[in-house]
DNA sequence: CATGATTATGAAAATCGCTCATGCACATCG
DNA sequence: CGATGTGCATGAGCGATTTTCATAATCATG
């Protein structure tokens, strides 16, 4: 059996205006169409849909449980039409964002919950887990965003500078580096070293400091959470390399002292990758402002 | 926009079979059809339902939201199908009664409990409240059976017979009616009548008894439930005609007496409306042999 | 029973959906 | 690197379905 949405539509109009003509005014045809639609369905489906008996057609049981299902469904597609025209629009979507930095949960959640309060229709989450391959995930239409330091040149993906950060070595103030204004690689040789559980090339400690210099430290321990890495390192038990804005609390605790890395300081840019074409869609350019400005603004507390 | 249920089937099997040609596979239609189907809904909406990046097609986000309504869409229209399907096999269909007779509660109930278990998927109803025009309903197929004592000859509607039973005077032992062995409608004319409270056209006392005999009771007193009639009957503040199986009970108690109306008794037959065309569905016949047999082995109880 | 309102029907026209044939894009492999 | 394979897109044309038009049948009512 073939039920069509038209059939649907059909029935809930027949019912609702009381009538075959009228339905058929309302639904710009003639009252013939319906007439053949309405015979169609019921040889179809075996049933009678009307009491014919009298004369201003009236739905039989088999047609009222055709109508319950009907509204039910209508709505369906008409909230689907809705969201759609929404999308079209560019009131709706989705931005499902990849991060590839551990410490940028600090500054996102706020982030988000601003985003939130002014695009309650865009569909927002955040898929942690594919810190590998979250690039061919943006590209693939998994996610729509990714948080991410390290530029690459990408078809159809536009890397959108958020803002800038030092990432700054953390120790216990009793730790022989507390002696020193900045940090050089040769200093790690002999520190153990905490970190985030993901791969070197995206460790700012390597990649900005360790692997150029050829330095191995003594030891590197993986820990997944902020504040633990930051327990362990106030116990003594290693030192870390984090983005300056997570330690803007440390850097005045008692327990705490914090370093540059080099002389200069070294200094990294944060992006927001996104597919070309969609970094210009209304909710994902406000997005992008409030990742530019709203961490700055934290940093400042 | 016109989403079409044609449209929903399409999406769900390209994403279940995870691409076109798989999808056309199941559905045997040809992989140009869905892909003209596909491009066509798109254009429509003007938004893209797939990601066309990756080869093997996935769903974009809208793609996604689609889905979701066609999962929860497609199976509600699969069991209206399955419901006209059983509609047509006549294991289903709709079986709502009205009654004429107030006493009838008594054995339907039981009747309709037995048959409920016999036909799960036949929706039972009792329509009270529209004791007059039940024939009316039942002709424009707003009820399907109608509890009536008194055959009429109407187009398309046919009686079938259930049981006899005699509507027989109850009074209190203390009245003075207790003396007779029957009663006239003479014997009723200083008295007060309790009945239900419906027409006298369709109240046995006066169908059989006064009305032909032009006897006028004292007073009429109308009260809703049996319970409450047996009650003030026999408190002796009145006197009931019911049917002899509402007082299969009391026959036995002390305080009351019951009596055959006439000398010979009267006799009415109790009958099942139905369409004519509908007597025979299975469900239907299964209810009026119920409606013929149960009642009785009540009555033997 | 005449009249207006409502639904049914048959044939023709219009529209819609599908198939066929083929093209294009991309990946894989010898 | 061209050959081959896989998967999707496209345009033309056919056929089926849907709609319309014109008209008949049926029903409700004064």
């Amino acid at each position: 059996m073939h039920i069509e949405l038209r059939h649907l539509r059909t029935i809930k109009a027949i019912h609702d205006s009381g009538g075959l003509a009228r339905a058929a005014e309302v639904m710009n045809m003639t009252q013939s169409a319906l007439s053949h639609q309405v015979k169609g369905l019921e040889d179809q489906a075996g049933v009678e849909l009307f009491v014919r008996r009298s004369k201003p057609l009236r739905l039989s049981a088999a047609g009222q449980r055709l109508l319950r299902a009907a509204e039910r469904i209508l709505p369906e597609i008409e909230a689907v039409g809705e969201e759609f025209r929404a999308l079209r629009s560019g009131r709706s979507g989705r931005l499902h964002i990849a991060i590839e930095c551990h410490a940028c949960f600090d500054w996102l959640f706020p982030v988000l919950e601003q985003f939130r309060r002014a695009w309650p229709e865009v569909d927002v989450d955040i898929r942690p887990g594919l810190a590998f391959g979250a690039m061919e995930a943006l590209m693939r239409e998994e996610v729509d965003l990714v948080i991410s330091s390290d530029p690459e040149r990408l078809e159809g993906i536009g890397f959108n500078p958020l803002f800038d950060y030092s990432p700054t070595l953390v120790a216990a103030r009793t730790s022989p580096l507390a002696e020193k204004p900045f940090i050089e690689a040769e200093d790690l040789r002999d520190q153990v070293i905490i970190t985030y559980p993901v791969d070197r090339t995206r460790l700012d400690v390597f990649t900005g400091l360790l692997t150029p210099a050829r330095v191995e430290p003594q030891a590197v321990r993986q820990v997944e959470l902020t504040a633990v890495i930051l327990m362990l390192v106030a116990s003594g038990r290693g030192v870390s390399v984090l983005p300056d804005w997570v330690l803007r609390e440390a850097k005045y605790q008692p327990d705490y002292v914090t370093r540059p890395l080099t002389a200069k300081g070294l200094t990294k840019r944060m992006y927001a990758a996104t597919r070309e074409e969609e970094a210009t869609l209304p909710y994902m350019a406000h997005f992008l402002r409030l990742a530019r400005t709203e961490p700055v603004k934290l940093q400042r507390q």
